[in-house]
DNA sequence: GCCTCCTTTTGAAACGTTTTAATTCGACGC
DNA sequence: GCGTCGAATTAAAACGTTTCAAAAGGAGGC
């Protein structure tokens, strides 16, 4: 069983074996169609040989790779991750790789991922852009790579997404809040140039005024981005208004905010939930696990990355595919902090 | 501007520019070799088909990819997309990809994934493997494909391997609680066949004899997995002790489990750290941001990935290569959760 | 023994790029 | 005006695979 380092190709199997190429060929892409005993003579001499099938002259030939991508907005953030790994299950039941990336949330780094995912020639990308509206999507679909957003949306039918009712997800929240008698609450979170923050905070204050509740009392707290160090700085913030007028409940835009809440309210001694009531966003596992387990609203991550490669999949192989926004819906999970 | 969907290639490229094929080629990779004019003819062409050099092609003609992978053994724990995101900017150094795979901690899927990794001939592979011992490792690297072993160590010199000292570790974590007067200690996580939860260990018992403490008030707590759950159900065993036999203070093999136990104790109204003392392992970013921050044994994660790169790369390109071991140290950092 | 039919095997071409050696062409020195 | 040199360009080969049409072997019928 001697093994070569330096890698044997098709036609070195086919020397050792005494076949032509293209039986070598045969054995790897119709076994079917080559008589048993050439067939084993063929693999024992791969097996010799250590051959590797060479998966660039694969697609060179074959005019398309077996691979998908993925560009991950923060893979930091356990959301993206459950994410991809809703997109993985599809690529491993339609035999393809999946190629992960991170932008980190830089436009250039996204750029120069796209670019070369573009060159690979992969089957199709999904990605969760920095700004849904950049142009380098455009020419890239344009340029003929099936391309499916993910967990953001985008105005007008040019792309297949793949999102969540944050609207309907905000008015869950503040609902819910509303439910538990809370009549101060803040909306924690930023910033507000971010869609899904945006479309949050609305759904919240359609929730706040049609239960009839005074906008007043609907308190925005504005961060600058989605941080644990964020949601600490605005509980500084809460803890600075005086108690009569100070909010009782908060709807953080995602749960790493809510998390860096909470912290800040424990260690400065303020009872979460009998003084401070805290919904996040995204039921991260986190979420579950903190002190004071978080209420927060779910999305189904899994099934996003699912549908999103699916679109992706169909966008690839069906010649009448159509462009579609697909839309979940989010829920509710209520725990401890919040149970008054 | 118009352009085509169906992707041009070099030589439509030539063919609208009006040169032969190894001109385009030399605008693309010696500009410097072709005049100014005909340099400019062939960048408008190149724009107007909208051109897309096709990385199949390339690579097989130059005999390797431009590209690296990392097999991370649970995409859903910080602490490897955190070396990850070392590995990555390494890899943006050396202007290669960097191609991201999720084990799961399941040995099948790591084998498919680097099945399709040999196949796609990447320069190197990066391997937090499921089984450090496992035989497919060593096929592949018998093969020719330079790899390198990320947080584990393995038995004789087979490989690069870049990893923590974990005995060290484990000893920082129980001298920190042996200075602060702790006298009854329990150690919590398992299973302890996984190599690092054995060696964090044994530094703890070694740091404890070497204060001359009974080997009986340093009490084993086993979990079944590295998981919050996990720590969760130990904080039930725990609880279970008699006080005056309980243990004052907790070393969790990692944070996640130290989460767990954080959190059963704050909910049973254990109060953290006067009652119980709490130590984690990694030094995620959710640690610091716990209601009680944790204090944790830092991994130098980034620098972890950064160095696993620089190696698989000097065993790619330098023929004179020689494998090594590195061993980075950890660090403690103390926080709220031993701050007696 | 010849023809047909079916199974198995073969040879050649093609995918898109890079590279090397060869060619063209104008300029320059003599 | 001839030879030479250098810069710019070209033509052809190669990377490893798949595919397709064609060829080679049998087996069987007559």
């Amino acid at each position: 069983m001697a093994q070569q380092s330096l890698t044997a190709s098709v036609k070195d199997v086919a020397a050792a074996a005494g076949v032509s190429l293209g039986t070598v060929s045969n054995v790897l892409n119709r076994p079917d169609r080559v008589a048993a005993a050439t067939r084993e003579k063929v693999e024992r001499a791969m097996a010799e040989l250590g051959f590797v099938r060479n998966e660039s002259a694969r697609s060179l030939r074959a005019g398309r790779t077996r691979t998908l991508a993925y560009v991950m907005l923060d893979a930091g953030n356990p959301f993206f991750t459950d994410v991809a790994q809703g997109i993985e299950h599809a690529a491993e039941g339609a035999e393809l790789s999946l190629f992960l990336c991170n932008s980190d949330a830089r436009a250039s780094r996204e750029a120069t991922h796209l670019g070369h995912l573009e060159q690979q020639r992969v089957q199709g990308i999904l990605i969760t852009p920095v700004d849904p509206e950049s142009p380098v999507l455009d020419a890239i679909a344009h340029r003929g790579t099936p391309l499916v957003i993910v967990d953001r949306t985008r105005r007008g039918a040019q792309f297949c997404s793949v999102a969540v009712d944050d609207v309907l997800g905000g008015r869950l929240a503040v609902e819910h809040l509303v439910d538990r008698g809370h009549r101060r609450v803040a909306l924690v979170g930023g910033p507000l140039s971010i869609g899904q923050v945006a479309d949050r905070f609305e759904g919240a204050r359609t929730a706040w005024t049609s239960a009839g509740l005074p906008p007043d009392d609907l308190t925005l707290l504005v961060a600058d981005s989605l941080t644990v160090a964020a949601g600490r700085s605005a509980g500084e913030r809460l803890a600075g208004i005086p108690s009569g007028r100070r909010p009782t409940a908060a709807f953080c835009a995602n749960d790493l905010v809510a998390l860096g809440l909470l912290q800040h309210a424990t260690t400065t001694g303020l009872q979460v939930p009998e003084q401070l009531a805290i919904v996040g966003y995204d039921d991260i596992e986190f979420a579950a696990a903190a002190a004071v387990p978080l209420t927060s609203v779910r999305q189904p991550r899994q099934e996003l990355g699912r549908a999103a490669a699916d679109l992706v999949l169909d966008e690839a192989g069906n010649p009448q595919h159509e462009h579609r926004q697909v839309v979940f819906t989010p829920e509710l999970v209520a725990r401890a902090s919040t149970r008054g």
